[in-house]
DNA sequence: CTGAAAGCGCTTACAG
DNA sequence: CTGAAAGCGCTTACAG
């Protein structure tokens, strides 16, 4: 294989020097419309590109952001949550349509967020996804703070807490989600997730849940309100703990459609019908809301907004330009989960 | 902020050479433990790591990988297909546990495959994913051939075609799963899915449908072979067609599992039991398979093993050492859609 | 085991 | 508009 050709032998076959080569290639103003075309014609022939690690070096423009996904295994082996897919996607379109490259990993729960990730000028700044605890959040903050490496967040937002303020309108969305339910008639409707400040996401998403119930003057029995992880498998056990004890419900609102799925399916296992018998309502949108049967109800996460305003975002902070919290609408889908 | 320390900082702190500095920090052997652990010392009191890009530039290895993922708009706006989700997590850790960085890119169908990626020396090879069309391959292997740019693709496995050779067992898959139909004394099968040289993965999986048939004694009906693209709404909009036709079957065999679940989504709106009046069968085990009513029986593509291969045949093309032909085996996964 | 020195392939003031 | 020159922050022969 031939040696990489260089700048040098641009400017060589072309009769100019290999300054201008770089100017003409990286569309510096300063060059004549013959001489660029000279520089493209050599540069194509050889089949040069720029090195791209030099350029880097020497302008101090990394150009690459890094996304780091939280692993999360399920029965599946997935390790990323499904719910990401769709974001991810959207984050490589955009951040590719803006010419920034993207550097992926998947961090372990363990793991020192973004150590490496700043600290060796790989990337010029880090989005992460899935770090939905708020607890081990707090804790890691401060290195990337200390190094001052730009990062953002999806998922939940605190107004006093550094970097969190990027994600959905939670409550609004559950509020809507539940109000719905109430005005199907469903009055003991079960919350379905971990409603507590270490995932300040589904505590919004329960802040709605309980003020629709306020506002159409119902008082939301404490005893419906399930604590667990967001599993398929866990809201799954969670229905059934509820159905052993003979806990009276006849709608679902749980903070993900995978919680939901599960709760589907141990509702359709002790015979129940559903939406007949119970209600049930999502959150995010996964593609297998369609896909199951019924199809289910939910709250859309606008994940392709969310990647624009993620990767525009993290490229303010890194200009050290102002940003602001942004909330991102959500959306009401109405399927057959819910009757009506 | 402060600027960033480099190895200069490190050595006159340390009291040794930038030399040693580097070598120390890249676990060179030629360095005394005492000189070592100074450096060490030194640089995280200066919270120093080194320019990546300088060390790529001068020491020409990239230690970067790429993975294109090519679009794949479903209505869900997914952009990349489900299947890949647990593919991408695999080689996101594997190749992370080898100290690889990973560089992700979506492509649009008709983009430039890799044209930036190899050339620019961002990254040391490419994994592609989801250019699943024969046709378009040929057209675009010239390209990287002439640059010499290492690359694998998951999927197709064509002996005679330059760098398709990692794929699943394909034929043998289809045969388990086709094999266990007819066994469950389903006569009429139908095919769902493109039978055709483009599409080679789907070829063989057309073989082994037929190579079962054969070694029960039975002749598959041609009008039972459906050519489709693989997506949920061609799978339904094939089956509702054949239902129209009247054409007579008891089971589907689709070549994914979105196919799949497109098919049962159709015989259950026609009134139709899976897997009492057709049983059905997919490919490649998505995590839905067990969100959907009734679950999918399917043939398990084992994503794990795949990122390995792909992640350590790369390394070898890149380190020029000889790569084999690789089929990854199966699993035929039996769930409810099949009955029996 | 360590240091002095060269150089990876670019970009970008500085002159003209 | 173009060129000569410096230098980004490392790695790695070459000596010792």
């Amino acid at each position: 294989m031939m040696k990489r050709p260089t700048s040098f032998d641009i400017a060589a076959l072309a009769g100019v020097s290999q300054a201008t080569v770089s100017r003409a290639l990286s569309g510096a103003a300063s060059v004549s419309e013959a001489v660029r075309q000279r520089v493209f014609d050599a540069a194509t022939q050889l089949n040069y590109t720029v090195d791209i690690n030099a350029r880097k070096l020497r302008s101090k423009k990394i150009n690459t952001i890094a996304v780091l996904v939280s692993e999360d295994f399920d029965q599946s082996d997935n390790r990323i949550n499904p719910f990401f897919l769709p974001l991810i996607g959207s984050i490589l379109d955009y951040a590719n349509s803006k010419g920034v490259d993207v550097l992926m990993s998947l961090q372990k729960a363990d793991a020192d967020w973004g150590a490496d990730y700043g600290f060796s000028r790989r990337a010029d700044g880090i989005i992460f996804l899935g770090y939905r605890d708020f607890e081990s959040y707090l804790r890691r903050v401060a290195v990337l703070q200390q190094v001052g490496e730009p990062w953002v967040v999806f998922g939940p937002v605190m107004p006093k807490t550094p970097n969190l303020f990027i994600g959905s309108q939670n409550q609004e969305g559950a509020h809507s989600a539940v109000e719905h339910l109430i005005k199907l008639g469903r009055k003991r409707i079960v919350f379905l997730g971990e409603a507590s400040e270490h995932h300040s996401e589904f505590f919004e998403r329960f802040r709605g849940y309980r003020r629709a119930h306020v506002e159409a003057g119902l008082t939301p029995d404490p005893a419906l309100a399930i604590d667990c992880f967001i599993s398929r498998e866990e809201g799954a056990a969670a229905i059934e703990r509820l159905l052993d004890e003979g806990v009276q419900f006849d709608a679902v609102f749980a903070v993900t459609d995978l919680l939901a799925i599960g709760a589907i399916q141990s509702l359709q296992k002790r015979g129940l019908h559903v939406p007949k018998d119970v209600s049930v309502m999502g959150f995010d949108d996964l593609w297998a809301c369609t896909c199951i049967n019924p199809t289910l109800s939910t709250v859309r996460q606008d994940t392709t907004t969310a990647a624009r305003v993620l990767v525009d975002t993290l490229a303010a902070l890194i200009d050290n330009e102002p940003v602001e919290m942004t909330r991102i609408p959500t959306q009401l889908v109405i399927r057959e989960s819910c009757g009506g």
